[in-house]
DNA sequence: TAATAATTGATAATCATTTTCTTTTGATAA
DNA sequence: TTATCAAAAGAAAATGATTATCAATTATTA
């Protein structure tokens, strides 16, 4: 988690953008609550408990920011906003998440296995592959009686 | 496509709706429109030409209750809205996108290859999969160089 | 220290989607 | 066929997440 404020401090730089306060309280809501999903409003809740005077928009800015310096990766379980996660591995491996149809429990799946898929279809030679977003449906131990 | 309609007209009997005029109009311009991905304002414009009363809300409300039906798939390509297509295999098989980073094209593969991440995930005993949906990112052949 | 650029918070604006409400339509029974 | 009644439609207003605007503050640089 060191790694990751010294990390942002160093993208920030390079891009001429400045490590502020609201900033790093973001992201340390964000690494605070790994594998929670929040939302900018769960976000901005938890962000006002160390920064009253916080605003919305900055946090919307904020995470848009992470965003695009590759920190946080955005999310979408189709439940009617954006969430939010560490981003962990820039480089190759990828999380998957289990969505569970009855409850909306979320659990995360560290194999990635897609080597196969992803070669077969690299080998047409019509699409260089550099990222995947994978969700399955279906239901968790707890709903499946 | 026949197919389909016949089947859109049974299972909406079978919950007690109607198969109306708009109704069929709007599936009929999804199939007509296989691999657009249309967008429920998309949609919209392409009904008005056969049907030019036709109300916005009614897209939405029927989009709605076909997805319900499990006749179409909406998929989510972070565009700003949600996007809908026929669901052609309510059993086993769903096609994957490629989405290039650069263009924004947006390319099906039909293979599924998941059968090995899926047993996987099964073999825990802790979730139960029922349905999946993978994005790949990268680039395509034009954005490639 | 003065000048400059980045950042913030409050607020207003957007825009996709949903709701509300009144009118119309369609299936069914008399 | 006609009366009845729930389903459905269209128009318009409401909602709610996200974005843009703008004046004030803060950090950096000359
Ligand atoms: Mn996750
Ligand atoms: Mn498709
Ligand atoms: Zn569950
Ligand atoms: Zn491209």
């Amino acid at each position: 988690m060191e790694a990751l404020i010294s990390d942002l401090k160093s993208r920030l730089k390079e891009k001429g953008y400045k490590l502020t306060t609201q900033r790093r309280i973001i992201l340390d809501v964000i690494l605070e609550n790994q594998g929670l999903h929040l939302s900018p409003e769960e976000i901005y809740d938890k962000v006002k408990n160390k920064y009253p005077e916080i605003g919305l928009a900055t946090v919307y800015r904020t995470l848009q920011l992470l965003e695009e310096l590759e920190i946080v990766y955005k999310l979408n379980f189709n439940d009617g906003c954006n969430r939010y996660e560490i981003n962990s591995n820039s480089n190759d491996h990828r999380h998957h998440h289990l969505i569970c149809l009855n409850c909306g429990k979320v659990i995360e799946v560290e194999i990635d296995l897609l080597e196969n898929l992803e070669e077969e279809i690299e080998k047409e030679g019509k699409f260089k592959i550099v990222d995947h977003n994978v969700k399955f449906f279906g239901y968790c131990e707890d709903c499946s009686k």
